[in-house]
DNA sequence: CACCGATTAAATCAAATGATTAAATCAATT
DNA sequence: AATTGATTTAATCATTTGATTTAATCGGTG
């Protein structure tokens, strides 16, 4: 009956459409996925996709908005958080992060190479929370900088150190694991080891002082 | 006559198609480049693409081959030089590589996306050096590891944060453009910044040992 | 049983696309 | 002037691909 063909479970088909689509759209992209790739990843056919979602262009776009939301939300969201120190907030982030990412492999280079010159209006769409000034961590780091001594850095280096030392090693996975020898189990014990070693790094980076000569 | 029709200059035609082809392919990449957009690009017609070049595949094969070179070969390359100090090597590398890409922003989502799954076949297609323990900089780092009080940290995660910070910043482009309100001079002037600020960060990231906490 | 939405199967369309061809033009060379 | 290779123009082909349609089937509900 969990399989049956009734009402309710259209929803059910529908999502397992839609998740065969993500797996085949974050694996080739866009322009390389067919709409029979994605029929026949769901075990459904070329008709029903149709029936459904009404265009290969709808789909995609259901699913990249979902796509965006889990690649900006848990980042932007927890560095939004009011409530936490900065250190905490980058152990929390750090962690929650790499899991996702393990989780979903193919998701920064889906984001990132399909987002290619546009991103305002699908961003826009989606309600994200805010640029760089409105961001909690950023106010933050800058009383932290304006207190003391502190390497004088843009804030703006210190995110993209953290997105950088968090989702590149994904990005770059395939062809780091064919030049360092890495098998994946490997390579998913190096990305657990930088849960803890990422914050580290950071914090590190953030209250050494620039020597003079620099 | 630098422009007229002579015998020689099919080379310069060959070459502005291919210029054209690696413009078209870098940024949309090779299932959504369309042989008529690069027709258009190189100002040459469709039917001169494949009197030159026989196929999509060949010439896309042609520049994925180059662009492999360019992405690889100066890190890879300098990376391998015995004569040099670990840190002298660091900067020198990270000056060039964040140059090139400057003036190639498309070559990493060009390369990482279009490498997905399988880089052997094309990576064992021309000849790099060579993999994890071949390199001289791992060397390197691995006696000074052991020659002291330096975190014992897998020397992966050193290669893996290097090529992080130079990296990920031009594949986030868009999107950290987007999200810090930067425009694109910004964006290139905080690159440059990035050249002495990542060997420096490198640097103590490596020589700061790990509380016990941690 | 009769009805109904879900789903399939198969055929088909129209457009896009990679590739090829043939004839013409053009510029330099001989 | 004749030759030759580069390049264009335009037409054409075969395939792929997104999309639509129609008729059939299937299973649960009333």
């Amino acid at each position: 009956m969990a399989d049956g063909r009734n009402i309710e479970d259209n929803v059910s088909t529908q999502e397992k459409i839609k998740e065969a689509a993500r797996r085949v759209f974050t694996r080739k992209g866009f322009a390389a996925t067919r709409t029979r790739d994605i029929a026949e990843e769901s075990g459904f056919n070329l008709a029903l996709l149709n029936y459904y979602f009404r265009s290969k262009e709808n789909l995609f776009n259901i699913i990249m908005l979902e796509q965006l939301q889990l690649f900006l939300h848990s980042v932007l969201g927890l560095l939004n958080d009011p409530e936490s120190s900065l250190q905490t907030k980058i152990e929390i982030i750090v962690s929650h992060y790499i899991d996702m990412l393990i989780e979903n492999p193919d998701l920064p280079v889906f984001i990132l190479s399909e987002l290619k010159g546009d991103p305002e209006k699908l961003i826009s769409r989606a309600g994200f929370p805010g640029k760089r000034n409105e961001l909690f961590i950023v106010k933050q780091w800058g009383e932290l900088m304006a207190s003391g001594k502190l390497p004088q850095i843009n804030p703006v280096h210190f995110m993209i150190n953290l997105l950088s030392l968090m989702i590149f090693p994904f990005i770059g996975s395939p062809l780091l694991r064919n030049r360092m020898n890495l098998d994946m189990v490997e390579f998913k014990s190096l990305m657990e080891e930088r849960k803890k070693l990422i914050p580290f790094w950071i914090k590190t980076m953030l209250t050494t002082p620039m020597p003079d000569d620099y």
